[in-house]
DNA sequence: TTTTAATATCGAACCAAGTTCTATATCTTT
DNA sequence: AAAGATATAGAACTTGGTTCGATATTAAAA
């Protein structure tokens, strides 16, 4: 697969731990903690209709499909994609997830 | 991290793009190719406020942490951690991310 | 000590996403 | 010809997620 990405995650967890560990033992403060982790996240930008019938194509699954992947209606994919709906929050979290990672990061 | 999982990520991914190859050859129509990607998806079931609770803490993030990296509002978290909203759809998924594979699968 | 900042609870109000339903249409399969 | 998968369309409904202001506690910085 994507080994790069892979990668990636596994060297954030890694730092994750070990920050978790300065700061269980005081080296570094909350503050310190919640800005490393905002720098940590994939940005989450917003998707037009087109944008997410196209990455659902590149998955090569049906609305249905990937509705089940992201844990929705088939109604709701078909919405986004004519426009009707537009995804926000935690969904924008899963379709950014998917963009960059492909849908078995969310299987 | 969790190679276990990690490999079952993989391994699914490598047989889905061989099914999407059968399937492209006729091998096998959309009905199979549907009940496999069900039987793919990893279960997503509800959470009770203390479960959330749990799994935030035991990530060892802030709720303001915790919603950064489901992309809601910190306020959102603290109403599901009180049971005031439960969360559904899109975000039972990340939750469920999260329980099985940890922070890093979302990040 | 004082004060600043982070963390978390509480209650209220608003908006829109997501759901559900029915109907229609196309295409493939049997 | 029949059955099923896929997708569009529109409507009504429910509730999750947001935002705001206020309060309280704790830890860090002045």
């Amino acid at each position: 697969m994507d080994k790069v990405k892979t990668y990636k995650s596994d060297a954030f967890a890694a730092i994750h731990e070990t920050m978790s560990g300065m700061y269980d033992a005081g080296v570094i403060g909350k503050k310190t903690m919640r800005q490393f982790d905002e720098a940590c996240l994939t940005p989450v930008q917003a998707f037009s209709p087109t944008e997410i019938k196209a990455l659902r194509e590149r998955e090569e699954v049906s609305q249905t499909v990937f509705a089940l992947y992201m844990n929705v209606s088939k109604d709701s994919v078909s919405q986004w994609e004519r426009g009707i709906k537009k995804p926000a929050g935690p969904t924008l979290k899963l379709l950014s997830l998917v963009k960059q990672k492909g849908l078995a990061a969310i299987s």
